[in-house]
DNA sequence: TGTTGGCACTCTAGGGGTGAGACTGCTAAC
DNA sequence: GTTAGCAGTCTCACCCCTAGAGTGCCAACA
């Protein structure tokens, strides 16, 4: 059932035909129009005629790396020539210096404020790319709570604001049948600190299991509410979504036909199927690629995405990555992300590295 | 200099001319095709012939209000054409009840949860209007602190938690120095607090002026970021900006030229421009139109926004509104962005309305 | 003076035809 | 196994042309 386990000869091509293709899908990414054997030749790097390339482009075609758009076109890679491309032939360079010294300036820039930047984060990763981007905000897979925070915006209404141990915050309000004092709500406050501190919503929950001190009423209440709250954040592992640069990918050529960036947008806009896409990055090791057709997004065959997981897994971990037009450089895209995911780890580690007890 | 005071002559149309103006705005927001005069008589609402249409169409098109594409089309409406309509054209209606129920609706099944408001809000108005949305979040003028909290993440980091009295609430790191304990933390908020509840930054900024009892060192060094926070916040008036729908757009078909699509791209990622009639908006009452070309928008001619305010001017008050084609079928906009408007205020008032003191 | 039917004119959108160009696959020779 | 040569295929850009929609003008009419 298994695509890979399906053809396992595919890898035995030739150092020609590895040749044929690398430079194949270079020229494609970089021409967005199909290659033919004339237009490989005149790269210069094949010592070659014509006619025996258009042997070995004949052979790439029939085992799946290429296809032609018509007849007497050239080739352009199949989904399952990027692959091969990106697995076996892209030289897995590192960020060129003027690109890192760019990317690192832009980052000591800011002041430490974590909305900025995933903001910047998400611009960063578009203008290098000239691509899309989206960034997640760090999240821990079981979150802690650090502190929470009752006030009383109305006569019956609270404000509550979580801070979780990632560095998350979050605020809700809730009614409540009778009027409450700010003061009452600064005593609820610190009991709920002093019981629940460093708690996951588990193990709040098995505290309220056994005996509650004290509390009864509409404070119980709230501590039901806190635990369900908790309990949606830990549920929720992708929540905001950064995004920027969706202009630079309207450049390339494959969207002059709107329909294909219409998939892009839908591609953004789904959250059920990006959040399932972003979750998976999110538990994976290292860059993924996600080219278009493949995975749950078949009918988008044109859109691929780039995404890396950052910061320290379980503890304030995200995604970030770059959506763009399936030709894309994708060494250099590659590389970009890798790049950015690793500034991130560092700002992370920086920040929530070695929480004090 | 100014467009209005030139031609004060624009306003005694005849009540033919009127008609004729509004029938092809109608027909055209409808069929997205230049109209003519054969298409006007077959609408039935004028007891002409085509040839007084013809007359009544150049004359219109002589005071600016019509445009021909090309010699032997029909008429399509100029800037003036649309603003004429919408200030004195248009039937000013309610919303229609069923959309009025299914927005209702959707408002209240969610729990009292700001940030999924706004997205819902965003998503509601993007899909009543089958076009793209965008919402603000609810800000003060002048923001007065309701809570401050500060947090030990690392030995030499303190997270900062405002909660703000337009129920925002804002989080940054700060680096000190030398390590502080939480206790020590603890201690400061409960004396911030004291000092600085319900304060506006210039308060804080006066308070500061004089001695500020036992708080030297660090200490001071929080006080003085709180107070550029505050500031900040109260400078920027248009935080965070919620959107949906952009694909809706993308069905009508003057984006089927991707390049219409990327003025309104731009538009929407240009936060400074963007920003600019956000604010404008924010401090107008009642709906705002700005149809394409108009006002800073000079060169995106084809792409209109309705906007409006919401909530409680100067206490808790943002903006929401409409993105789509200047072709766009404003009665029905404008009802429903101010319909949305109204349930926000109701919404925000509910919440923020009597704080008490 | 305002309205109307008639008419010549204009311009576009779309269909069909055509030729240049790019590329292929095949084959026979090296 | 490689190559040159060649016939064949298909697209794209271009032009031509027509149908159709719509106009402006004018003379006649109320």
């Amino acid at each position: 059932m298994d695509q890979r386990a399906q053809d396992p000869p595919s890898e035995d091509l030739s150092g020609r035909q590895r040749e044929v293709l690398r430079l194949l899908v270079q020229e494609y990414v970089a021409s967005a129009a199909p290659v033919g054997s004339g237009t490989l030749l005149r790269l210069g790097q094949l010592s070659v005629s014509s006619a025996t390339v258009r042997s070995e482009l004949a052979l790439l075609e029939d085992l799946g790396y290429l296809q032609q758009p018509h007849t007497s076109a050239g080739r352009v890679p199949t989904i399952k020539g990027y692959r091969y491309f990106i697995e076996q032939l892209m030289d897995d360079v590192e960020l060129p210096a003027p690109y890192r010294t760019m990317i690192g300036h832009q980052f000591h820039q800011i002041r430490l404020n974590m909305d900025q930047w995933l903001q910047l984060t998400a611009a960063v990763l578009a203008h290098t790319t000239r691509s899309a981007s989206l960034v997640t905000a760090p999240h821990a897979d079981h979150s802690r709570l650090k502190h929470i925070q009752l006030i009383a915006t109305h006569d019956t209404l609270i404000l509550m604001v979580l801070v979780l141990q990632d560095g998350s915050v979050y605020q809700e309000i809730m009614a409540v049948s009778e009027a409450v004092t700010q003061d009452r709500l600064s005593q609820l406050t610190n009991q709920l600190n002093d019981l629940f501190r460093n708690q996951t919503a588990q193990e709040i929950r098995s505290v309220m299991a056994l005996e509650l001190p004290g509390i009864t009423g509409w404070p119980l209440r709230v501590v039901e509410w806190l635990a369900q709250r908790m309990e949606d954040v830990d549920v929720r592992t992708i929540d905001e979504i950064y995004q920027a640069g969706l202009a630079n990918v309207l450049e390339q050529p494959e969207f002059e036909d709107v329909s294909t960036f219409r998939r892009l947008v839908d591609m953004m806009e789904q959250r059920q199927r990006l959040d399932l896409v972003l979750s998976r990055a999110l538990s994976a090791n290292g860059v993924q690629i996600i080219i278009g057709g493949e995975r749950p997004f078949e009918e988008i065959y044109d859109v691929s995405m780039v995404l890396s997981p950052y910061g320290i897994r379980d503890k304030a971990s995200g995604v970030l990555g770059v959506v763009g037009p399936t030709r894309m450089p994708y060494a250099h895209v590659v590389s970009t992300v890798r790049y950015v995911a690793c500034m991130m780890d560092g700002l992370i580690d920086e920040v929530y590295g070695e929480t004090r007890a």
